[in-house]
DNA sequence: GCTTAGGGTTTG
């Protein structure tokens, strides 16, 4: 007889009911429910007697719901089904859900009964079934599959056994004894048998990055080794370039799924087939357990984990790591190949065969690094940057079949670049015609990706997250500040991170309670965060690792409510060529608006002066020596008639310092300019007002901007930024706080925006940030004790936040929702 | 449609 066993947790009454295998058999489902297929779920059946069976592929974290009520998603997938349609979002509420939380694991099959169906929201996003199962009420149950504790002796594996001196053989054994869940044993490289189709762990000694093959697919190769020394080749065959691996170093550990043993050339090769997957890890001890795969369906487990665990200690034992992954920019050599991990800066093909890629990595090359001019038009990035800057930036050429993947990347993307060669000397086909390039010194430098896939010749993308590139920035960061190249940065920095995007489903499921997070004492570990659900919101306790942008006031932002687009607030030195570019421009035919008394008024050339007293009459200034310059001014008739000359004033001819002195005179001045024949705004690039030491900024895109008469009527309140933005036809922008944060726990790290919620986050609002320093200081002493400068991670405090994880831009993304009050200050993380 | 690659003594 099959057994029911209360798990702990799961109370008296409990809904999900686990029923342990090989004690009888199987589920004790009433017999009279039948099971339905899963590809057959649709709204218009009767379901009250029947079943459904599946895997749980994923298990979404327990949600409390402001009503008290709780609720769970998980997603069964029905095994052997064909897709489309096998896996299927379940919703589970209550109790139910409260007793699967601590009753099922990822993995488990089970079997659900008492369900309805509704559509499921999410279908065109997760693209899974288009219906979904809600279990609710007490007809509602679950039941569970479970291997019995302990586990009998395995049974023969499906294939030849791997040497018994091995500890993983074991383990993986085990898993095949959990029937119901997806099975899969592994075989060792010693174990492959021609003709058979395996599933294996292997630690990578020779990769080649993903290239077009003379057939219909992208290839990779891979050799890989185990603990039984044998040295396969691996070639995975795909259309899609992101099924390959991600292997991005030797000594990086891989999965292989579904891969069939071919006999070649006397040795065992590995090729994939039909369903195949792989899963790549860094092979690093303590390094992440986070495996590298495009796929959304992948299943780990503990074994899994022990599996890459074991192999890393093994390899790190045979010294299969190279010391480093790659050689600086600092440490090349003339004449030498190696691996260079770098960042894009700029980009521009040179001819069909050859593309040009500036890059650096925060290092010095030794040697002058030859200097390569390209037109302006043909790059892809900034053109220049300054001499410090250009100092550290290698120019690569990639040849031939590199050149197919360098036109997919983009200036800001974090490289390794494979077996790049430096070459001493000058290059001819550098220099363009006509350019003062064409004869080069010879004691340059220059790197070469020369054609092919020999060797591992190839590019990559690093994500952002990979050790190598977060050690990477962190050099990049030490490097002195450049004006230009910070501006660079950002601006890539926003395009990395797009326009934060809508937000409105993990609101409408959480933050728009009144719940406050520091009500709920669950913490999530990040690394099961990362696996959960978009749309919820969980709460962690967390260290923040490193922060984005590093010079605070890039943070500040302007976003426009209308589009959603989001800008860098303009320097004033782009603001100020705006300026005068508009005080240059002739004063066209036709006068003022005839609203507008007009005249020209001296500029105070020091202090912020007091108004003028008369409008037209040149006031003279205390300096008469050098004869102040005169603007133009226009005042609204009404407000004059009002006896309210300051309360707003349009200017023309100003330099950006003249408006910034006049503004301290003023409630509100709009500059302005004279084109074709009327008054207009400046570009909307500069501020369209300024209100004392605020300037406010409108959309270029949503604006429809003109020079009016802002309505007033008598006893009004005063103008404000508001009311002069409606009256001119501009949508202003908000000023807002965009950060990204990286968090970092005992299982993992996590980047996050922190933008809704910023300014209560630092208690201060992004227009006092725009405006004064001390509001910008404050955010300053806020990430300094949250991550302290040159402080370990045993110094910095550990804080509860509110993460929300929501889906944009195909990707998803977290957000610091909101932040509980709570920061401790302890040096380890207790679990 | 069911191949493609199968590392390698690099080179503009």
């Amino acid at each position: 007889m099959p057994r029911r066993v209360v798990l702990e947790g799961a109370g008296p009454g409990s809904r999900v009911l686990v029923v342990l295998e090989g004690a009888g058999p199987g589920f004790r489902v009433p017999a009279h429910m039948t099971r339905v297929p899963i590809s057959l779920i649709a709204t218009d059946a009767d379901f009250s007697q029947r079943t459904v069976q599946g895997t749980v592929v994923r298990k979404g974290r327990l949600v409390s719901l402001a009503s008290g009520n709780a609720l769970l998603k998980t997603v069964l997938q029905e095994e052997d089904a064909p897709p489309p349609n096998a896996s299927i979002n379940v919703v589970l509420f209550g109790a139910l859900a409260k007793d699967f939380d601590q009753a099922v694991n990822q993995g488990d099959v089970v079997v659900a009964s008492g369900f309805t169906v509704g559509r499921s929201p999410t279908v065109h996003k997760d693209k899974l079934h288009p219906f979904n199962l809600l279990l609710s009420g007490d007809d509602a149950r679950v039941y569970v599959s479970r291997p019995p504790l302990p586990p009998p002796p395995p049974p023969p594996p499906l294939v030849r056994s791997p040497p018994a001196n091995r500890k993983r053989s074991a383990a993986h054994a085990e898993v095949s004894m959990a029937t119901k869940a997806p099975k899969y044993t592994y075989v060792g490289l010693d174990g492959l048998k021609s003709g058979l189709v395996v599933n294996t762990y292997g630690v990578v000694v020779f990769f080649k990055q993903p290239f077009r093959s003379c057939g219909t697919d992208v290839c990779s190769t891979l050799k890989i080794t185990d603990q039984s020394n044998q040295r396969i080749s691996c070639s995975v065959f795909d259309a899609k370039l992101e099924n390959h691996p991600k292997v991005f170093r030797v000594g990086d550990i891989v999965r292989l799924h579904r891969f069939k043993v071919q006999f070649f050339n006397n040795s065992m090769t590995l090729v994939n087939t039909f369903g195949f997957s792989v899963l790549a890890f860094d092979g690093a001890e303590g390094g992440s357990m986070e495996p590298r795969t495009s796929s959304r369906s992948f299943h780990l487990d503990q074994e899994g984990h022990r599996a890459v665990e074991e192999l890393r200690t093994w390899a790190a034992g045979q010294a299969l790591l190279p010391p480093a992954p790659s050689t600086p920019l600092s440490a090349a050599q003339p004449r030498a190949y190696f691996d260079l991990t770098c960042q894009l800066l700029a980009k521009a093909p040179i001819d069909s065969t050859c593309t040009l890629l500036r890059v650096w990595d925060g290092t010095r090359c030794a040697h002058t690094l030859l200097k390569v001019t390209v037109e302006p038009d043909t790059t892809e990035g900034p053109t220049r940057f300054s001499e410090g800057r250009e100092r550290l930036i290698a120019n690569v050429l990639v040849y031939d079949n590199h050149v197919e993947l360098a036109a997919r990347l983009k200036p800001g993307d974090f490289l390794r670049i494979y077996n790049l060669r430096a070459i001493p000397g000058s290059s001819k086909v550098l220099g363009r015609p006509g350019s003062q390039q064409q004869d080069q010194e010879v004691d340059h430098l220059a790197f070469h990706l020369h054609g092919g896939t020999a060797y591992g010749r190839g590019v990559r993308v690093l994500p952002e997250s990979s050790p190598d590139v977060q050690e990477m920035k962190r050099v990049m960061e030490a490097v002195p500040d450049e004006d230009d190249f910070s501006e660079l940065n950002d601006s890539q920095l926003l395009e990395v991170w797009s326009t934060p995007p809508e937000f409105a489903e993990a609101e409408s499921i959480q933050c728009s309670t009144d719940r406050s997070c520091g009500d709920d004492p669950r913490t999530a570990r990040l690394s099961d965060l990362k696996r959960s659900d978009p749309g919820l919101v969980h709460q962690v306790r967390v260290q923040l690792r490193s922060y984005e942008p590093r010079r605070l006031h890039q943070a500040l932002k302007l976003y426009c409510s209308k589009c959603m687009a989001m800008r860098d607030v303009p320097n004033d030195e782009l603001v100020a060529r705006l300026f005068s570019e508009a005080s240059a421009a002739a004063p066209g035919p036709g006068g003022p608006p005839a609203w507008a008394l007009s005249g020209r008024v001296p500029v105070p050339t020091e202090r912020p002066a007091s108004p003028p007293r008369a409008v037209g009459v040149a006031v003279p200034t205390e300096r008469p020596a050098s004869p102040p310059r005169a603007v133009g001014v226009h005042l609204s008739t009404q407000l004059l008639g009002e006896d309210r000359p300051t309360e707003l004033l349009f200017l023309s001819g100003s330099t950006l310092e003249e408006t910034r002195r006049l503004a301290s005179g003023y409630r509100n001045v709009v500059p302005v300019r004279s084109s074709g024949g009327h008054m207009t705004l400046l570009d909307l690039s500069a501020p369209f007002l300024f209100r004392g030491r605020k300037r406010y900024f409108g959309c270029k895109r949503c604006s429809e901007a003109s020079v009016r008469e802002p309505l007033y009527a008598e006893g009004e309140e005063p103008l404000d930024e508001k009311g002069l933005a409606a009256a001119l036809g501009v949508q202003l922008l908000q000023f807002v706080l965009l950060m990204k944060l990286e968090l970092q726990d005992a299982t993992d790290t996590l980047d996050v925006f922190l933008w809704r919620d910023a300014e209560s986050f630092f208690g201060v609002s992004a227009e006092d940030v725009a405006a004064n320093q001390e509001a910008e200081n404050s955010i300053r002493q806020k990430m300094d004790s949250l991550c302290p400068a040159g402080g370990s991670a045993g110094g910095r405090p550990w804080v509860d936040l509110c993460v929300a994880a929501y889906r944009a831009e195909g990707q998803t993304c977290y957000q610091v929702c909101r932040r509980s009050i709570t920061t401790n200050q302890r040096s380890k993380v207790t679990s």
